[in-house]
DNA sequence: CCTATCATGTAATCCGTTACATGATTAT
DNA sequence: ATAATCATGTAACGGATTACATGATAGG
């Protein structure tokens, strides 16, 4: 027990979205994701099983076993999940991310700029639209905070690599 | 021999670099990744032994060991790695990548935008910068293609971001 | 010379992905 | 009823990161 663990960035995912909603099963974790935290940063099915027993083992989290039926495992955050949680969200990062994007990386080995450009722009333009479509819905419903700015963050970048391939196709 | 492999980013990344200089070494391959790729896409140093070897393996890589000194490996590309890379980047994807931003998680589970946005500003303006001077020394020494088109790339990027965190800051 | 840093590589660990598996529910 | 799909979970594998290790080179 107590054993110790390093903390990665899914571990906060789960943290935070058991927090969120205060206990939840992985099965539930899976279909939150889903709904649109997966868009900024998925996690695989399988991860939302393994890393809340990580943490449980750890000290994170307080597991239940539903006694009845599936038995399914529910999860809450302890004290010292808590305060996990909120010194990481409280601490500012000035970390960066990679662009880490495929069309990029065949860009840069020398994929022809027009043709990749025209798949990739088809691509940008329908996430476009879904980013925008959540974002309404979400404002529709009077909701703010992270999850909406989250969302005007996508939609910049989006229109971003829209303008950015546009150029190429035109062969600019 | 010949054993079946996965070829990921990874792979082509190694196998690219190669093919761009004709024969490579593990440490020049390390080199030339944090000279300009690796802001794009990085690579563990580690990774770039033990990639080649399992390229080498699957016949995508011919390996020839100096026989004095260090005793380094050497990389080629055989027929079937050339086949494998010019495959690979004649294939437009229209795979999108995630946005898995450490700052925009922070967002999405409550951080305060403006603290936030201080520390991001900071750091995208220093990036931003970073590729700029590349890329105008590309520029001086008359290089096109996609390791310049790939920095201006990033450079909207860093702009974009600096657009989002800048209104972030001044609490819009 | 001695020490610090660079060059070069291997080993161990762990996280994340993929594959597998089975009970429940809905549709035909 | 039977097939198909959804809900729920575990196991196995492999790639990526981290840690460890040692020989060379340069600076003081």
């Amino acid at each position: 027990m107590q054993a110790e663990i390093r903390l990665t960035p899914t571990s906060y995912i789960v943290l935070g979205l058991i927090d969120a909603r205060g206990e939840a099963t992985p099965y539930e974790l899976k279909a939150i994701v889903a709904a649109g935290l997966g868009n900024l940063w998925s996690v695989q099915h399988a991860q939302l099983y393994s890393e809340p027993e990580r943490l449980a083992g750890a000290g994170y989290l307080e597991e239940e076993r539903e006694e009845t039926g599936r038995r399914r495992k529910r999860y809450a955050l302890t004290r010292e999940g808590r305060a996990a949680l909120r010194d990481w969200v409280g601490e500012p990062t000035g970390a960066l991310s990679e662009l880490r994007d495929l069309g990029l990386l065949k860009l840069f080995f020398g994929a022809d700029p027009a043709t990749l450009a025209t798949t990739q722009l088809e691509a940008h333009r329908a996430q476009l639209a879904r980013y925008e479509a959540q974002r309404d819905a979400l404002r529709l419903a009077g909701t703010a905070g992270g999850a909406v700015l989250t969302l005007e963050a996508g939609i910049g970048h989006e229109r971003e690599y829209i303008r950015f391939w546009s150029r190429l196709a035109k062969g600019g």
